[in-house]
DNA sequence: CTACCTGCAAACAGTTTGCAATTGG
DNA sequence: CCAATTGCAAACTGTTTGCAGGTAG
């Protein structure tokens, strides 16, 4: 979260913004607030997520609002929709470039992983198939080494899974 | 769909009803028919699908015996969850090895894709990280080659569908 | 002004759970 | 026999929708 950070945001806000206005849709204030939560979170939020940070700024916002705000940013490709554990589907906020995800199974971190190896192989399968790719996620469901080093507790590591400790920021 | 594959079915009911008995549970013919239906689909039906295919053998079955005995083989590991797509969870009766699924976003298609090279990498990519991987998937979501020669359909290819995972197990 | 948007509550779909009756081993 | 399982219905959870009042452009 540097000033580095800060600019990027900005300057990507301001973007969607003019994309949302193009696709004739309005910027409001909890639109704003959403998209600004999502994009600079590195954490993957959920939609309870989201609704419960901007609780604070915006009260009387309901859950129906960021679900919305959410689906319209999807259709404009601005966020990718990760798979749907119980607990419900994380919103990706970071630009929507194909990417895997780690994710730890007792703590919920998720990592993103950009591995130009990886697309590669998923480009060769694709093509081979005559499959005509338009999203690919892919998802590592195992312990991160925090997890693996602490004392194992006492319920079973995928039990809950709460964000405890986020995921590093380190792009990998 | 061949001689060789029922031999294989059975062989593999055998041993997953052992497997069972094991454990301590009990093996009733509801859930026989469960798992004879989900080892040898090779399209990864919905909880509700297999509910509704086991209705003209047992009417009076309930759709949470269904997701019982998914759970209990879920537990011994016998069938993967793929990712809960708005119309719910797919389970995939494959023998638990880690694969792609390719999920054709207009007809639902799921074909499934074992290649050896994009296993390798998900390995180098995990070990790398100092992840302990317990399970994984990915999903490559687009068209199949019957959808894209279809003309194009009143509605957007893209409108619903979502996830599409493929469970792994193994704990590498 | 006038769509578009918000917030509320009620509706939904898939999944899970409690419990009495049943049944496999 | 008796613990495990079934089937039913009701509870839950995450997500979606309808609509009246509010607001961005």
């Amino acid at each position: 979260m540097g000033v580095q950070n800060e600019s990027f945001l900005s300057k990507r806000l301001e973007s969607v913004c003019a994309r949302l206005r193009a696709h004739g849709h309005r910027v409001t204030p909890q639109r704003l607030a959403i998209m600004e939560f999502v994009f600079s979170s590195a954490q993957h939020p959920t939609a309870q997520q989201i609704y419960e940070a901007l609780q604070a700024r915006f009260p009387t916002m309901s859950l129906a609002t960021v679900y919305k705000t959410l689906h319209l940013l999807e259709e404009l490709e601005e966020v990718a929709v990760l798979g749907v554990e119980a607990e419900g589907a994380r919103y990706d906020g970071a630009q929507p470039v194909p990417h895997a995800h780690l994710v730890c199974e007792r703590c919920g971190a998720v990592v993103d992983a950009h591995e130009p190896a990886q697309q590669q192989d998923c480009l060769a399968l694709v093509k081979k198939r005559g499959w005509l790719l338009r999203h690919w996620r892919l998802e590592l469901l195992g312990l991160c080494p925090s997890c693996q080093s602490a004392p194992a507790q006492g319920q079973e590591p995928s039990t809950r899974a709460d964000v405890a400790h986020a995921g590093g920021d380190q792009p990998y």
